[in-house]
DNA sequence: TTTTGTTTGTGATATAAGCCACATACTGAC
DNA sequence: GTCAGTATGTGGCTTATATCACAAACAAAA
């Protein structure tokens, strides 16, 4: 945990960001989704209430979100679809590609390689590691995989700015170690295990095994 | 959305789990796979402090979140690992098994029934399911593929609780319908949508898509 | 014993997130 | 133009979540 009390607006040197919750950073993607879907339709206008029932959640909440970064709306009519659209991928930045590293060269790392749900989205995963060596110079879904040593100069020369760990959760925090002291700043953490990373790095985990136990609770107290 | 209302401490017929937020539940699966390390390295006893630090958290926030369920520590000492571990693996519901349904037999859904990641947590999938009747019949990872309309039934037969769709967005919905028709209340879902489902129903969605999306922004800007 | 050093459990407080409700602004009909 | 209808943007409030900080409880040493 970190810039915690550095919070309170910096100076005003350059006009930062006006400090943006991440709870609503993490929701922008989900406004960018549905927005998406009126656009396929041919949808020109739509409500803070119409996004709302998609997204189940109150117009309210959605309307203070996207005033953190500006007035997108017009009264008496609602958010022109496309317009809002492209802002939010714009603020965002998925109006460019990224290119990504995949770490773990097992089952499950595999299978990210070829998960074809990325591209489409702009992320490119552009590098292929695996801790052992004698995988090196394997091909895998088209990448040659790499040894972790050569992490710091492919990061730098095909431009990597996300890691994707898939390595078990031993390994995990040393590979997200050399991540970081490559210069990436943003993980995409499968590992079982909480990471633990400088300032300034972010971290977002995909665990479906902790989703589902905390699920069982509620199975186990109907009643609340 | 809903019991929001019904909030503030029912009568007191049945001593109602005092209410515990949602949020502190979801980190009770992080405190249980801590625990369980602790308890392979032989650790007997840990203090709030010590989980803390594993799970960058504050050492007030892991206290906090335990007294919910109880007194589990004991001052000037700290946690017994194994008595806190398999009191929360109780509360959880960790102690038994789940069976568990997947929707959706293509790529995703194929993974999932062949990852080896549940079975050891107490997870079992029973019964795979797929829109194309084509596939009905065809053995995938030792499950026989069943249509959708054998839903109902074999939810019951088989002791169905958790069912996890991975079937596309545009179906998902009338799936998850399915499901909760058939008395499903507990839901995994991979499909990049906002499901709508009734009360009582828990929903955790897993999207490595939006949590990649969302990162995008602070790579975007570095300031924040 | 008593004392010293810990660490819990929890009221009280601080911070953050969510929602309400309304003035404001725009559209379209007449 | 004027009026009726609608939906934004946001200040202010409510609710939820996180943290503080300290009395109480225990362990170990003397």
């Amino acid at each position: 945990m970190a810039s915690i009390r550095d919070n309170k607006r910096r100076s005003s040197q350059v006009p930062t960001t006006e400090e943006v919750p991440d709870v609503v950073v993490q929701r922008l993607p989900l406004y960018v989704r549905v927005l998406g879907r009126f656009e396929s339709n041919n949808v020109e206008v739509v409500s803070s209430e119409q996004l709302g029932v998609r997204l189940n959640m109150t117009p309210a909440q959605i309307r203070k979100d996207l005033s953190y970064f500006g007035r997108f709306g017009k009264q008496g009519r609602g958010y022109n679809v496309q317009h809002l659209a492209s802002s939010l991928r714009g603020i965002l930045g998925l109006d460019v590609s990224w290119n990504a590293a995949v770490l773990g060269m097992g089952r499950l790392g595999r299978a990210v390689v070829s998960y074809p749900g990325f591209e489409p989205e702009g992320f490119r995963v552009v590098a292929a590691f695996d801790i052992d060596e004698r995988l090196t110079g394997e091909e895998i879904g088209g990448l040659r995989v790499q040894s972790m040593r050569e992490i710091p100069t492919t990061v730098l020369s095909r431009n990597v700015k996300i890691g994707i760990v898939t390595v078990p959760a031993i390994e995990a925090q040393s590979v997200i170690d050399m991540l970081v002291a490559a210069g990436v700043r943003s993980v995409l953490n499968y590992a079982p295990f909480s990471p633990r990373v400088p300032d300034g790095v972010k971290v977002r985990s995909v665990d479906p095994v902790l989703a589902l136990q905390s699920m069982t609770y509620y199975l186990k107290n109907p009643s609340v």
